[in-house]
DNA sequence: AGCGGGATTTTCT
DNA sequence: GAAAATCCCGCTT
């Protein structure tokens, strides 16, 4: 029994760059959208901004799962943010999805009728918009990745010169660590 | 283009 | 009671 997903059981700043060009499938209902992930954040049990540097609380515990879970948390009494669960359980780690772009018209014009008519970049260029734009919620707080509605689909890795290393942005500790990974060149980055 | 504030609610102190 | 891994709108240059 092979696992396609093998390669997120590592640490979160690891894996951040290895997600980059990876696909989302979301299905909903009979329509499915691809879309290319191209902006993540590490987040680490030993990282004063992450959600698991405290103990498990019922909010984190999927955080403290295996790998290949997805982590999705409320915020700023509107929004949702969606993470990638990373190495084995009991660790604690996360990659924080940023922003994704279409891959092609059919799902760029779901992604633009679920954020309400916005389009272009606007539509998935930060965590909030890409879970609003792929219509994500807490239903889907510990789904596991290998399967339906919402898939990952691991790509070959990005050349280091294809990938800009910085700063990760609206946290305010551990402001030093560069965890924040992107494509380089890509429009729908959320923050140049 | 850039800044400032409001929205709105869960979670933990 | 305050902060939060954010976004959007309106105002000023």
């Amino acid at each position: 029994m092979s696992d396609n997903l093998a390669f997120l059981n590592s640490s979160a700043d690891s894996v951040a760059p290895l997600l980059l060009g990876c696909i989302l499938e979301r299905q909903i209902d009979d329509k499915v959208i691809r879309a290319k992930i191209v902006e993540t954040e590490a987040y680490e049990s030993t990282d004063a901004a992450s959600h698991s540097f405290k103990p498990k609380t019922e909010r984190t515990s999927v955080m403290f799962d295996r790998y290949g879970q997805l982590y999705v948390y409320f915020t700023y009494g509107m929004h949702y943010c969606m993470n990638i669960v990373v190495g084995p359980a009991g660790h604690g780690a996360a990659v924080l999805i940023r922003a994704a772009e279409p891959l092609d018209q059919a799902s760029y014009d779901i992604l633009s009728q679920n954020r309400h008519g916005q389009t272009g970049v606007n539509m998935t260029n930060g965590p909030a918009k890409l879970c609003q734009a792929l219509n994500i919620n807490k239903t889907l707080n510990g789904h596991d990745l290998r399967e339906a509605p919402l898939k990952l689909l691991p790509q070959p890795a990005l050349g280091p010169n294809e990938i800009q290393q910085t700063n990760r942005i609206g946290i305010s500790r551990a402001r030093s660590l560069k965890w924040r990974f992107y494509i380089k060149h890509s429009p729908y980055i959320s923050k140049s």
